[in-house]
Order: C-alpha cells, then sequence, then structure tokens
DNA sequence: AAATATAGTTAACAATGTAAACCATTTATA
DNA sequence: TATAAATGGTTTACATTGTTAACTATATTT
C-alpha cells in the first residue's frame, strides 16, 4: 500500500466502520447497537459525570450527547438524577442492567482489538499505538488552528 | 494511550474524520468538498471505468457509487457516457475543470498525509502503513465471515 | 421465447454531523 | 439587589450517509 497516494483518513474511516461491524456482530445480543464506549465511560465515573463532562470525555458536541443519553435511556441502561446543587446539570448514573452488560462490553473491546491486531508482534502493536497517538496530537492541533 | 481499553475502531474513525476536515480545509476554494478520493481514481482510469468498477474500487455499493456520480456531475467534474457495446453500462470520463483540478487534488493527499505523519520517522511511517494494511485485512476477512 | 442476471436508478428510512434558537439556572457585574 | 452574561441541557432543522428494497433497461443463459 503507496499511503502516499490516497487519503490516509479514508483507510481510517473505514478500518473504523469494519471495527464498528465486528464489534456489532460481537455484541449483537444486547438490544443496544450503539454507544457502547459512552457507557463504558458512563461506568468508570458512574453517578459523578455530566453530560457537559461526557462530551469532553468522548469528544462530541452536546447535542449528539443529547441523543446518546436519551438513546441509553431509552434501552434501560442509564439514568439521568438532577444534581441538586446545580439544577441545570444531570448526574448520569448506570441501571443494574447496565452494571450486568459492562463487563461483556469491556471484555469485546479487548477480544475485538486482539483480533484486528492478529499477527502483530508486542512491539508492532505498542509501535502501533504510539503512532496513532501521535497522529492524534497532530490532527488535533491542526483542526484547532483552521 | 492504553489501546486494550478503548474500542480502537472509535480511535480510527475519529482520526478519519479530522483527517477529512484537513483536506476539505485545504480544498476549500473548490467547489466539491467531498469525494476527492473517487475523483482520483475516476481519472487514473480516464474514461475507462464503470460505476460498478469505481465500487469495487473504492470499496462502496452501487447506490453510494451513484450518489458519487451524481454529485461529480452536478458539479461539472465528470460526464456518464453509454458505452456502445453494452448499453446498461456507463463510461465515466473527466471533464476539463476536473483534469485542472486533479493535479492540485493528489497534492493535498500528499502533503495532508505528510502533515498529520508529521514528528514520524521514516521507518515509523513505513511500518504504520505495514500495520494498518495487516489490520484492513484482518477486519476484511472477519467481516466477511459474519 | 422465457427466465435469469447485470448495471444502474429511485425511493424510503434511520443514523449522524452541524448549527441555531431556546429554557432554566447560575454566576458575574453595575 | 437588579440586570446581564454564561452555562447545561434540549429542541428543531437540514444535509449527509448507510442500508435495504423495488424498479427499469439491457444482456445472457436455457
Amino acid at each position: 500500500m503507496q499511503l502516499e497516494e490516497q487519503p490516509i483518513g479514508r483507510i481510517l474511516s473505514m478500518l473504523g466502520r469494519g471495527y464498528l461491524h465486528l464489534l456489532r456482530a460481537k455484541l449483537k445480543h444486547l438490544d443496544i447497537d450503539r454507544n457502547y464506549y459512552a457507557l463504558v465511560i458512563i461506568a468508570s465515573q458512574d453517578g459523578n459525570i455530566t453530560q457537559q463532562e461526557l462530551a469532553l470525555l468522548l469528544g462530541q458536541d452536546k447535542v449528539s450527547i443529547v441523543r446518546v443519553v436519551d438513546y441509553l435511556s431509552e434501552k434501560g441502561y442509564i439514568k439521568r438524577i438532577k444534581k441538586p446543587d446545580d439544577l441545570r446539570k444531570h448526574r448520569i448514573m448506570l441501571t443494574e442492567k447496565a452494571k450486568l452488560a459492562i463487563p461483556e462490553i469491556q471484555e469485546s473491546f479487548k477480544s475485538i482489538n486482539k483480533l484486528v491486531m492478529n499477527g502483530l508482534s508486542d512491539l508492532q502493536v505498542s509501535e502501533f499505538a504510539e503512532t496513532i497517538s501521535k497522529i492524534k496530537n497532530t490532527v488535533t492541533e491542526n483542526i484547532n488552528s483552521i
């Protein structure tokens, strides 16, 4: 593959979509088919995260977050609770149903990550992570200066 | 970044979108804001490619390709010409306008690729390309076996 | 000649990105 | 304290994108 001749971004996007297909297939017995990572982030901060904070952690805008939180609420995975100290804010809390699902979702991240990295040495994997991270920083910097 | 804990696909998707932002910014003086790569593919096969073949090369389905070809036609970059030997097929031909734009688009791919790879050694870049390619194969294989 | 396959198009629907306007509440300022 | 400005979240609107199904025209197979 001569990276120079084609936009790398396109390849990365398509890989990202392919990955999501695999993840959905693996988790198809759940009654949600997206926002898995959002749910895991919420779980990691259980009850102590607002929509704004979630937006920051996910790198998405607040409108999208409303949709994410609506979706996961409708499906019975989370609840919005008004914060008494600031009535504009909501704490996002996991339901029991979500708590049961979280470990499996995290396992799926690991196993699909492992699956797509199959055939790569540990060194290659860690260098790939390193490279991705650098590219991410560069992209972010440059986006912000547009 | 601990890749294990989060779905790599999400990171790749977001990088891909960031890249497209940069590319659009770079090419914002053109009157198209997408399908750049499709156009370059068409250019590379000028006049000797059908929508089906384009679909294959781009890894998209034929409905999407109709939209791509409609878009680029409306913008005056390509033309559909019926093939005399098979009236179901269309040859996709570049217009003069497109021929003028192609070199710049290709340059932009190179320069944005270089930009996002900034700070990486040549070795790191080639290993990254290698890793991406392997992941792509693995993902494709596994998608096909779902 | 009839059945089947292919190339491309159209229509429909859900998901997603993006921007603007809006409500309720909190914080800053005159 | 009264008013203005900022913040957290919601709603609306619109364009783009992914996906599926149905459809037309033409070509190929039987």
